[in-house]
DNA sequence: CTAGATGTTCTGCTCAGCAGACTATCTTGT
DNA sequence: ACAAGATAGTCTGCTGAGCAGAACATCTAG
């Protein structure tokens, strides 16, 4: 004999609402990006040197490699990125940043992180840490993705602002 | 001087990616139920009196109006809800639960805790319940959605399994 | 060297869901 | 009481995001 539960304890609800949320006031910052939001985590992921191929990229996102194409084509004809081929195998294309990319990636990581605080506004610094941190290992290490790298949070120096 | 965030240091991503991975569990679960998770979150607003009205919990499921409308068509055909005239205002409907909708509702629940349980497994009991409980506090008490009811958890008794 | 797997691109298409109009009803001001 | 405007629900039409599938190049294994 349960009671079902009350809609705001679902978690899939919180998520969504969250993550709508979230992604409104994330279009706002990147708009005029080609990609939107997604361009950023294009050029975000490509920035840390960890995963360089379009499919690479792709997985991580969680986007279809066919949308990767269109998308990297935009971020291209933009400026902001470069296919390079990739030394080691030649059917796969390195995606790097140029050099506006990278000014670019910095200033929307910037105005992001504002936006994120507006968000996480109504929980205090700390619970706001936590927030992240428990997101975080569950997108890397929980995510039965396939695709779960499990990496493990190291210092990286590359590119600089 | 800022350092770029690393990808997996972004909410937004963050975030996607666990919405993803919900979402996609949560599909298996409800698969043969019109709507598919949301027709699911159209039942569980449903059956806890608060938000009755099609609009009202369009809104804090965050779909459009019309889509609302065929969501029901489905739900309703599949004899799961009813639509009644508000007796307080004749222009809206009230979205009541039928018995097969109830018990439906109460198995689906059960199934999709469990699944939830197995998305959250990487982490710890205790962070599993702060991770809800901060999730829940920015869907309902945050969300600069203009639907931010900002309600108390209160204990309700209708309609146990 | 063949067979199959993998990275990328292109084409075609489907369908979810928005905009906009329409009806019925509520509300407010005079 | 009535006009004017707001709001709930429904329906129609359309757009476009993004998937399936094929094509092509290249890698890997046997």
């Amino acid at each position: 004999m349960t009671t079902p539960q009350r809609v705001d304890a679902d978690l899939g609800w919180a998520l969504g609402r969250v993550t709508r949320a979230h992604l409104r006031t994330a279009q706002e910052v990147v708009s005029g990006l080609p990609g939107g939001p997604r361009g950023y985590q294009v050029l975000a992921a490509a920035n840390d040197g960890e995963v360089t191929t379009q499919l690479a990229i792709a997985r991580m996102l969680g986007v279809d490699r066919t949308v990767m194409t269109y998308l990297l084509d935009e971020l291209e004809g933009a400026g902001l990125v470069e296919r390079r081929p990739d030394p080691a195998d030649r059917r796969a294309r390195r995606v790097v940043l140029t050099a506006t990319g990278r000014e670019r990636l910095c200033d929307l990581d910037r105005r992001l992180r504002e936006a994120e605080e507006r968000l996480l506004a109504p929980l205090e610094p700390a619970e706001r840490d936590t927030l992240r941190e428990l997101l975080r290992r569950l997108a890397t290490g929980a995510a039965h993705d396939g695709a779960s790298a499990c990496q493990v949070a190291e210092e990286i120096g590359t590119g600089d602002c």
